[in-house]
DNA sequence: CGATACAATGTTAGCGCAAACATGTTAGCG
DNA sequence: CGCTAACATGTTTGCGCTAACATTGTATCG
């Protein structure tokens, strides 16, 4: 910085204020520095700026199952969003959950020194684990959100269940069956809730439950197990990836989707369009969940100190999977 | 630091001493400045750190289409790498390919400070971009390694085509067809080379080919073209996404897989053994590839000047969507 | 037993930048 | 024409840390 100054014939702190966009430098000092700056090669130390401001910029972003659709779509929305805000962002992605790796994981962000942490672990007692952390800068919970939660934004879990339950049993169907997620986490425990108050509310019969672990390994271990209840003609699955397993199953046992079962799945990934058959399914406005999220993160960084929990909804998907129950041995076709 | 100094009652050096680790610090002081620091619950600034030692311990990843699952995988597998190692991560995602997204991603990484740049950004012409921006740290290229590249670490995408059309080979098709990724992609571009040769050496016929963009919708196009040419009874699809789409057509044209025809994909993602049907394809290790990266940035840090090309082997995963061609007429069955 | 080495610690300086304050320079006014 | 205000720029200082050198204490040796 001193050699552009030298270079541009001007003192170090001008070229300081050029960089920082100051108003207090006339135009003409400003394009010489600038091109003093260009000629050089001249990159300013982040490291420097930091230290002397105190300030990094910069927000974290805590993720567990990062290969699974959600988490990842999380982060990357989270990181678009960051971005927009004019924020960089770091990440630290979680193997297990416990203790100690969360500590971890917020020794790794506090060392990038972030200024704010977002947490899209959505296990309860890692959430609880956070909070206990105590840490020294705004934390904010993302997707997995609960009662009024400080600082959280989430997409309304029960509802997207709902809607989905609904379709079914607006469809004519009797009977849903679903296959959940870990019921360890948020997400799964409110999908299953949606699930059980949809067909509570509508008088239906709450078809066998199953667990998997988001895997579609799972959903077709669970899709084996439904098969043996011959008169479930619907389900709702907490999942795309465990619906494709399920599907995998019934296809396996030579029975057709959407006439002799309905499935629904959850997330909406880019090929639920092209899984076979063609998948209903939920889809969640993640960009928008990412952009609440850092928006709540940033206003507690200016002194908010608002209590947000900040709820937005997803929507149902129609595709083919998914039709009115037949009377067994009228067929009927894609 | 000063405080945990006094604290200690020792100087503000000996702090530092013994948070690097030097061995020049009797154990009793240390664990007396480690007590201090406990109780004072003091942590590090990085940014003085960084600024007095002019080492970030950093490297940054520039990745293109993190939706896709190669580009996430490679992400993935370098970010564990480098922490391994001891190294920090930085990552930054293209939204499209230009000069100047590229140079804007580069300028990121660089006001983070990183010691060197990983670039698995495949496409031709973005490599010649990156080498043309002459980067004041080492550039290691992964994956779509073509020549002998300076630095680059890549898994064989030509070997793995020739292993996935070879397998439809020896089982007796006497034609496959291809769909491809964007050509512009090296990868893609390698399969396809991959398939040709096989097909070539083999002396057999080369079906008619197709030219996606890695989507599970172009996938389905491509298939629907496919099918126009009813003598086809294989298929190599450039990706698993793709393959999606390709099943989607051969299912909703009344068709069977593999009786009819055989598909083979190339990723092993996740849910490959549970598309329907279960889908034969080519895995490859991005795990040992993200190692081969780093280590390849780190030493070219620690001042190894070697041009080495890195390649590994993917492997064919055999699962239901192959068989052997059946005479028209005689059905066969999963 | 004094010289010598080495181990353990302290002291000083500077990394590159921005905040705060000091100074110079111009225009506007009565 | 002299004074003031507003603007443009320069100077000084310190952010928290480590490198390099300086100092002290302690064992070892002939």
């Amino acid at each position: 910085m001193a050699d552009v100054a030298a270079h541009a014939g001007v003192s170090q702190q001008t070229v300081s204020r050029v960089l920082n966009n100051s108003d207090a430098v006339r135009a003409e000092t400003r394009s010489r520095v600038l091109s003093a700056i260009q000629e050089l090669g001249y990159r300013r130390n982040s490291a420097a700026r930091v230290l002397a401001t105190n300030r990094s910029e910069r927000i974290g972003l805590i993720s567990a199952y990062l290969p699974l659709y959600g988490p990842r779509a999380i982060s990357a929305a989270v990181q678009n969003a960051a971005h927009d805000s004019g924020y960089g962002f770091a990440l630290v992605g979680l193997g297990e959950i416990s203790r100690d790796s969360l500590s971890e994981a917020v020794d790794r962000l506090l060392d990038q020194a972030v200024e704010a942490v977002i947490v899209a672990v959505t296990q309860r007692d890692a959430l609880d684990t956070v909070a206990d952390l105590d840490l020294p800068v705004p934390v904010v919970v993302v997707q997995g959100v609960d009662a009024d939660q400080p600082l959280a934004a989430g997409i309304d879990q029960v509802a997207g269940a709902q809607i989905a339950t609904n379709h079914l049993l607006e469809l004519g169907h009797t009977c849903v069956a679903h296959v959940s997620g870990p019921l360890d986490w948020i997400e799964a425990e409110q999908r299953r809730q949606g699930w059980r108050s949809a067909c509570d509310h509508a008088g239906a019969e709450r078809g066998p439950e199953f667990i998997g672990d988001w895997s579609a390994e799972s959903g077709y271990m669970a899709g084996r197990e439904l098969l043996r209840h011959p008169s479930v003609t619907s389900v709702f699955v907490a999942n795309d990836t465990m619906a494709v397993g399920v599907l995998h199953a019934i296809h396996e046992h030579g029975r057709r989707v959407p006439e002799e079962i309905s499935v629904v799945g959850f997330d909406d990934v880019p090929e639920a369009a092209r899984y076979w058959p063609s998948l209903t399914t939920v889809h969640q406005p993640f960009e928008l969940l990412g952009q609440r999220a850092v928006d709540l993160a940033v206003r507690a960084l200016n002194g908010g100190t608002d209590i947000v929990t900040d709820l937005v909804e997803p929507h149902l998907v129609l595709r083919t999977s998914t039709m009115a129950p037949t009377s067994p041995g009228s067929p009927g076709h894609t």
